[in-house]
DNA sequence: GGTTTTGAGTCAGTGACTGACACATATTTG
DNA sequence: CAAATATGTGTCAGTCACTGACTCAAAACC
């Protein structure tokens, strides 16, 4: 049994995922997740903060990454544009961690504690968005809604892609914004 | 000391929101609570599923209002000028509990797990705004956006309105609104 | 080779919730 | 009016998520 910290919160994350997928998220300790795989309980919380955060580490890293290509795009592009055109830089991620992803996917769509968490995270990103584009000159009122409503058109581009793999993330993407500009035609 | 059941749903309602205030959500055990409102904790447990519970009550009375203001709202009309519509409708409900919520979303807004629980509690609007849309006739595909970017929309709304009331928030809705229109009409 | 850092174990404790049971007061019913 | 029943609460015991304080062993560094 290597000992060695990031083996451990793998085999942490492996077990958890087992265990979730057997007997539920709420059916199941966080000590029985340590004892499959071979730590303590205390050893759990030193790699996770909590039991709902296990899921969602990559996250941050999608924040970093959104927040430059937002940076990213040419100046004068209006805000909507530019979101669209920073979530077509994430897909290469997307698909790059999607077999990791998935399984935990349907998990977190089955339950609710991690529903809310996920939503949390999406509202993490959001404001994210929102500074960012404020960094390139978007006013303050303006920046939250933008953020807000392109990360919506994103979550249900990916949520789509999700339940079918067969069309691109790049087309979702696209068709979702289609959608949202032709849904919007019809205000006033 | 009356103990007939909402009598002491309110002096716990009161008791956790005095408490919260002095020391903060997290610092305040239930027990507290409940000692405060001259009960037990047990007591407390009967009145709110969770700690977190108690101050989103009255989003299951908008939830309905909403779904058959949607429903009243003539057959024909777009998807997004239904729900502005709808969200109209909800204004004398805002209006007139202003008072009470008021000090509930400040401290919302300062307790990350009451956010978190903030959010869940905007997605079950959401879901059901997107039935509600669906039972007009919006095929699957547009309902979930419009029912997302719609909420958004209302929430941004709302949002400014508690922190300036100076603005009637018909005037904030039809202003977000109007901002959405011109945020999106950028796209393509 | 000794020191410092890092990751883990142990133990004790708090606090959110739950289930089972007892009891008292109100409400319904014969 | 009395018996049955329903409702709201108290009590107690228990589970589980999470935290702080301390110890210890193995690296990593000097």
């Amino acid at each position: 049994m290597p000992r060695s910290g990031e083996a451990v919160r793998q085999r942490l994350l492996q077990a958890a995922l087992e265990l979730f997928t057997e007997r539920g998220f709420d059916q199941t300790p966080v000590e029985a997740i340590a004892a499959r795989a071979g730590v303590t309980e205390r050893t759990f919380f030193r790699h996770f903060a909590d039991k709902r955060e296990m899921f969602f580490d990559r996250e941050s890293e999608l924040r970093d990454l959104l927040v430059q290509a937002v940076a990213a795009v040419p100046h004068g592009t209006k805000p909507l544009p530019t979101l669209r055109a920073a979530f077509h830089e994430s897909v290469p991620l997307f698909e790059r961690n999607r077999p990791i992803t998935e399984p935990g996917a349907r998990l977190v769509a089955e339950t609710p504690a991690l529903q809310e968490r996920s939503l949390a995270k999406r509202a993490m990103l959001v404001t994210a968005l929102t500074d960012a584009l404020r960094a390139r000159g978007v006013d303050a009122r303006t920046a939250p809604l933008c953020a807000q409503v392109g990360m919506d058109t994103f979550a249900i581009a990916t949520h789509r892609w999700m339940q079918d793999p067969s069309v691109p993330l790049h087309d979702q993407l696209d068709q979702a914004f289609r959608e949202l500009r032709l849904a919007t035609a019809a205000l006033k």
